[in-house]
DNA sequence: AGCACGCCGACT
DNA sequence: GTCGGCGTGCTC
């Protein structure tokens, strides 16, 4: 078995296949499948992932590996058997499966530079040398960049330079300086009375490892003493000092203090509930459950009792968790309850951070993991279950290549380990809900809020009628009165400007133009806090016009609500409420998000203002009143799922108020008061909901009737666009079935980004067995054109955004 | 993806 | 005659 299969780092569809490469024998027991290798691959060098080991190979002319990056797997056999199965179920590159299972810490940082061959330095051109000063090597990139590149590139044919090629890790482990005696106490003492007089910090230094002989790091050790690290320097080249470096985790939560919490006793429906979750993990047994539970009916409590189950067991548990709501509060309840036991993965930690829990998790030293989509694939092998709470989250889908689905990995990863799988939500999709109902998932329910509480009184207010009545602002007559109301009694208000689809656009109020971006078909937003445009897609920015470009009138501005308005109208209507603003521009710093809902809890303000990110995951006692500003604004977003999206949205943030003992009530103003989907998320009546958007389904055959196919095609040049996206929807018109649909070539929502036409090709389909090939067929015939980027084909299966 | 190889036009 | 444009094909 000296021949290593290997996918190399080439994201590439003629490089998507096993190379062989034959193992040095120094590293024939060291090498294994799972193992990240450096190798050669034509003339430089990259990295790659073994996936297997054999002792005879079809190709001749084998290379040798140069080297390990790995001292043991970094995949098991699991997850190279996941990677399989991703790059099946994306249609992505196999490389691209293997580094989404990773932490971005991993992926290979590569670097070419340019080298003086040895006693060829007087035989190259006195620039050349010049250039060189003093170093015997240089960045290529900055050679061939600068002016003299030919000159270089003579040179390397002449054999007096040549190029290198180096593949590193994008990131080391974190180490600190530790200072530890070499000599023992009485030594030291020795040393001490030898040392000149004048020498005092050296005294100081070695008096402090007489009394304290254990070693310490550099930074305290100085800190304490006062002592440079010249001194130290210096009794270590005495001998009576040595410096190593310890690696250590970085460490997000290091200054926090996490109180244990115990296992509260759970309610009837709780423990009903509990009960054949752990039946299942009792019996090692693989089942779907969907647990299905109104806002505030105390789900977590059953997943924190369901991975104790496991724990004991002494198996291993991952909790999936939106990315917005992975705030403090919740890994606090994590941390609470299962200690140093507990790994956290979330965008907000720096890569470094990432890839030092992603170390913990992988030398077992945790047994939970709770984060975010990417989280799914935490490298545990004991696995026992995978919880996905707030299962209906849309950023459970990977928007990127590899578009997997974390629902789809964890069931994936929980048949590999039989362990049984939750998915949690007030309201689940229509898919795992529809699945309950055929008994492919186990349906458990949770009806009551865990305070018995009645959920919020819901008012829902006609913004055409206050219109009508004269009301211009954006506050009706009711939420005004509530809002005051709650001022007056010392109550929390949330407020939800639902800002999707809906951002501030710029208007000329006397022509009607709306400023839209040069490169894109879609208008520009504008952003107060610097008085600028900006697109949202390619990044173009520009400043506001003082009048209309098109009729040079002055009366031009930004229309649409963003929450800075909101914040203004606040302040004028209620001038003595203290209003905290949460939305991209005030949480983009690291650690915001946090500050401001800590001073939300205490009490700080009195209304908590933002967007969506304020929906979920928020339990304060004292939030009796949620204001909806406009309930409407996505409701016509052309997708499917609009419906569906406004109506968990809607649910979710209602089920902020009220939460504890307190009774709450909630407000939503819309434009479209009769529409169903706001009418029953005001009513709270999922399951009527339910009915009512599955037989609309059903008639518009989409999911879960119909599983869907969009493919988006891109090209500079309008009319390729468009005959591309024809043939393609012609091709898969003959091949698919008959009762399978395809819809297009259409124009995409946004139909041009970056200056590139985007058209599409809608598939819905109840059983296509060969889609797969036929669209791997289709992505093989254009190859040569996306290889060159003028054409982009994007595959995605079961899309979850329709743009 | 890179990179070499190779085949044509416009220059010292 | 050579330099350099980028089309083509390969990487164990």
């Amino acid at each position: 078995m000296d021949i290593a299969s290997v996918i190399v780092d080439v994201p590439a569809k003629q490089t998507d296949r096993e190379f062989d490469y034959r193992i040095p024998e120094k590293w024939k027991q060291v090498i294994k499948p799972g193992m990240r290798v450096i190798v050669p691959f034509g003339p430089r060098m990259v990295q790659g992932f073994v996936t297997g080991l054999k002792s005879k190979s079809d190709f001749a002319k084998l290379r040798n590996i140069k080297e390990p990056m790995d001292l043991e797997p970094i995949l098991n056999d699991e997850l190279l058997k996941l990677g399989d199965w991703l790059t099946k179920e994306a249609m992505c590159f196999k490389i691209s499966a293997l580094q989404a299972m990773l932490p971005a810490a991993m992926k290979a940082k590569y670097e070419k530079v340019i080298n003086i061959i040895e006693d060829k330095k007087e035989q190259l051109p006195p620039l050349i040398q010049k250039l060189f000063g003093k170093h015997d090597s240089l960045s290529w990139k900055d050679v061939i960049e600068g002016e003299h590149a030919s000159l270089f590139q003579k040179e390397v044919q002449n054999g007096n330079l040549e190029l290198m090629y180096y593949v590193k890790n994008r990131l080391n482990k974190k180490t600190v300086r530790i200072i530890k005696p070499l000599l023992s106490p009485e030594e030291l003492k020795e040393m001490a009375s030898t040392l000149s007089g004048n020498a005092k910090k050296q005294q100081e230094l070695l008096q402090y490892f007489i009394e304290h002989p254990e070693p310490v790091s550099l930074k305290e050790l100085l800190e304490m003493v006062n002592a440079s690290s010249g001194t130290v320097k210096s009794l270590v080249s005495k001998g009576a000092l040595v410096e190593l470096d310890q690696e250590i985790y970085r460490d997000p939560y290091e200054n926090r203090v996490f109180e244990k919490s115990n296992p509260f006793t759970l309610t009837d429906e709780q423990a009903a509930a509990l009960k054949p979750i752990q039946e299942k993990i009792k019996h090692d047994e693989h089942e779907v459950f969907l647990l299905y539970g109104v806002t505030g009916s105390g789900k977590t409590e059953v997943y924190l009792q369901a991975i104790a189950s496991v724990m004991d067991k002494g198996k291993e548990a991952i909790m999936l968790v939106p990315e917005i709501s992975l705030t403090p509060q919740t890994v606090k309840r994590f941390k609470e309850r299962f200690g140093e036991q507990v790994a956290v993965m979330h965008s907000g930690l720096s890569v470094g951070e990432k890839y030092d829990e992603w170390r913990k998790i992988h030398r077992k030293e945790v047994k939970v993991v709770v984060g975010a989509r990417s989280a799914v694939f935490a490298p545990f092998e004991n696995l026992g279950l995978v919880i996905i709470d707030e299962e209906h989250e849309s950023s459970y889908k990977q928007e990127e290549t590899p578009r997997y689905h974390a629902r789809d990995v964890a069931i994936q990863r929980a048949k590999s380990y039989s362990c049984p799988v939750i998915l949690g939500s007030a309201t689940p999709t229509l898919e795992s809900f529809a699945r309950a109902k055929k008994n492919v998932y186990q349906l458990l329910t949770l009806s009551q809020r865990m305070n018995k509480n009645a959920l919020p009184a819901v008012d829902i207010v006609d913004m055409r009628e206050e219109l009508r009545t004269g009301n211009r602002s954006m506050f009706s007559e009711l939420l005004f009165t509530k809002l005051k109301d709650r001022l007056e009694k010392g109550q929390q208000a949330v407020l939800m400007l639902n800002k999707r689809g809906h951002s501030s656009f710029v208007m000329c109020r006397s022509c009607g133009l709306v400023i839209n971006c040069p490169n894109c078909d879609i208008s520009l937003t504008y952003h107060r806090f610097n008085d600028i445009m900006k697109c949202h897609y390619c990044g173009f920015e520009e400043g506001m016009p003082s009048d209309c470009p098109e009729c040079a009138s002055e009366h031009i501005r930004f229309f649409g609500t963003g929450t800075q308005k909101v914040e203004e109208e606040l302040a004028k209507i209620l001038p003595d409420a203290r209003v905290i603003r949460m939305d991209v521009d005030t949480t983009n710093k690291k650690g915001s998000h946090e500050r401001l809902l800590n001073a939300f809890g205490e009490g700080k303000a009195d209304i908590l203002l933002g967007t969506q990110m304020i929906a979920k995951g928020l339990d304060f006692p004292n939030i009796t009143l949620v204001g909806v500003l406009s309930a409407d604004t996505m409701l016509h977003l052309p997708d499917f799922r609009s419906s569906e999206k406004t109506f968990q949205l809607l649910t979710q943030v209602s089920g902020r108020a009220g939460r504890h003992q307190l009774p709450g009530e909630v407000v939503i103003q819309t434009y479209t008061p009769e529409h169903y989907s706001i009418e029953l998320s005001a009513m709270q009546d999922y399951d009527f909901f339910f009915e009512r958007e599955m037989y609309l389904r059903r008639q518009s055959h989409y999911p879960p009737y119909y599983y869907v196919v969009l493919i988006t095609v891109s090209h500079e040049d309008l009319m390729k666009t468009v005959s591309v996206t024809d043939k393609i929807t012609n091709y898969l018109s003959s091949r698919l079935n008959r009762d399978s649909i395809v819809l297009g070539p259409v124009a995409s929502p946004i139909s041009r980004i970056n200056n590139r036409y985007r058209y599409q090709c809608l598939i819905k389909y109840k059983r296509e067995p060969d889609l797969n090939q036929h669209l791997r067929t289709l992505l093989e015939h254009y190859q040569k054109e996306t290889a060159q980027n003028h054409l982009q084909i994007s595959i995605d299966l079961n899309p979850q955004i329709m743009m």
